[in-house]
DNA sequence: TCTGGGGTCCTAGGACCC
DNA sequence: TCTGGGGTCCTAGGACCC
């Protein structure tokens, strides 16, 4: 197997920055609506002067003073993306929309086509700069892992091939935490094994890890030996989206509950919405609550019945709510559905059920059709949280897909 | 006048059942 | 006087990713 894997470099910011030129060879940062924002793409200038995502505006600010916060545009960067992946569908028809910037291409045997692996990636480096005026990373190895690896390797505008022989010499002295899934806390634990290096890891005894990490331990041995079974998952393939779910981070800390409702009101139309429109109901109600201290938990419910309808989630949601003896103010508030029964088409049992179904499905295409909540409920009108600027979208996003946020 | 939003997978512990 | 022991369902929370 041959697989290639693209990054665009600085997605966000390369952009705004192509669609801007004053903002060209300046240090930007792409930033969301809301007055409680932080950074989701910094241009590479910005990052020289260690511009982070993840930083707020002060932070940024304060790292690099002559930092431009430019507002994210969705639809901007999904039509980018699409333009992006259809040149990937020209050189195979295995595309995998990793995530809106980034994708695996399941490149084996397109040789007698387009030629030798790095032959390809430069003709694709080629396109997207001259079609879409952009930059990639791209890594080519005999796997996923070790493509995403690859690819990491040289930024920005790189290209890293990892040939089946080089395998174990390139992974012998990286350090573990640059495999994927393997994050801070992992690399800690790890640490107290005396694993610091992929090799390492590749060599360490699989009944220690297994007993220490559990059925992790096993992917991890696998992980530093280079070995990834996973395959390149075609787009319209994938499997069924598990849960959907919004949350928001309230404009100042609330500790009324009617207050809070009324954005639960909001966000349980939000996610019901998006359920209908891929036909999905799910079981299970979660909550998320944030205090102000950032301490943040969740608590569920599992109803007799699958759901998609705004009324019920917020039935739930609120309910949940009213059951929790709120410690301090709270910052975020957030619900989710799970336990997602798919393809929900067996038509209601009694009236009532058909008729709240076939309203439902009037209100959601007339506000498909004009802009979400153009028909919402009552109380969210005289509220501030009934308007919303367009948040910037989750990098989660796929092209066709329950994932996909919608933008108005 | 700090710290977004959308996901997935895994584990632990309690309730309950046979 | 106590102490079994699987299996399943459920909730809560951690770790990781873009």
């Amino acid at each position: 197997m041959t697989v290639m894997h693209i990054d665009m470099n600085a997605f966000f910011a390369s952009v705004e920055q192509r669609c801007n030129p004053s903002l060209r060879g300046k240090p930007i940062a792409v930033i969301g609506s809301a007055g409680r924002t932080v950074v989701t793409t910094a241009s590479y200038e910005a990052r020289a002067h260690g511009v982070k995502t993840g930083m707020n505006k002060y932070e940024a600010k304060r790292a690099c003073p002559g930092l431009v916060f430019v507002v994210g545009d969705n639809r901007k960067y999904i039509d980018t993306s699409v333009r992006i992946l259809n040149i990937f569908k020209q050189f195979s028809p295995i595309v995998e929309a990793y995530s809106i910037d980034e994708a695996f291409v399941d490149i084996t045997g397109t040789a007698a086509l387009f030629g030798p692996p790095l032959t390809l990636a430069l003709s694709v480096k080629e396109r997207i700069r001259q079609e879409v005026g952009l930059t990639c990373s791209i890594g080519i190895a005999p796997n996923k892992l070790l493509a995403k690896l690859a690819s990491d390797m040289k930024k920005p505008d790189g290209l890293v091939v990892i040939e089946e022989g080089e395998v174990s010499s390139v992974l012998e002295d990286l350090p573990v935490c640059e495999l994927w899934g393997v994050g801070p806390r992992l690399t800690a634990h790890l640490s107290t094994l005396a694993i610091k290096t992929c090799g390492q890891l590749g060599r360490y005894p699989v009944s220690v890890l297994r007993e220490r990490f559990g059925i992790i331990g096993e992917r991890l041995k696998l992980m530093g030996q280079g070995i990834d079974p996973n395959p390149v998952v075609p787009i319209g393939e994938e499997e069924e989206a598990k849960s959907v779910g919004h949350s928001t981070t309230l404009p100042k800390d609330i500790s009324d509950k009617e207050a809070l409702k009324r954005y639960l009101l909001k966000l349980s139309e939000m996610v019901g919405f998006r359920a209908r429109g891929h036909k999905l109901k799910g079981r299970k109600i979660t909550l998320t609550l944030r205090y102000n201290d950032f301490f943040t938990f969740g608590r569920q419910r599992s109803l007799s019945f699958p759901t998609n309808d705004t009324r019920a989630i917020y039935a739930a949601a609120s309910g949940i709510l009213d059951s929790i003896r709120l410690r301090t103010s709270i910052r975020l508030i957030g619900v989710s559905i799970s336990d997602i029964v798919a393809g929900c088409t067996q038509m209601e049992l009694f009236d009532e059920g058909r008729k709240r179904e076939s309203l439902l499905q009037a209100i959601d295409s007339i506000n498909r059709d004009l802009g979400e909540f153009t028909i919402t409920w009552g109380t969210l009108l005289e509220e501030e949280c009934g308007r919303h600027g367009p948040g910037v979208i989750s990098p989660a996003w796929r092209p066709e897909g329950v994932k996909r946020v919608n933008v108005r």
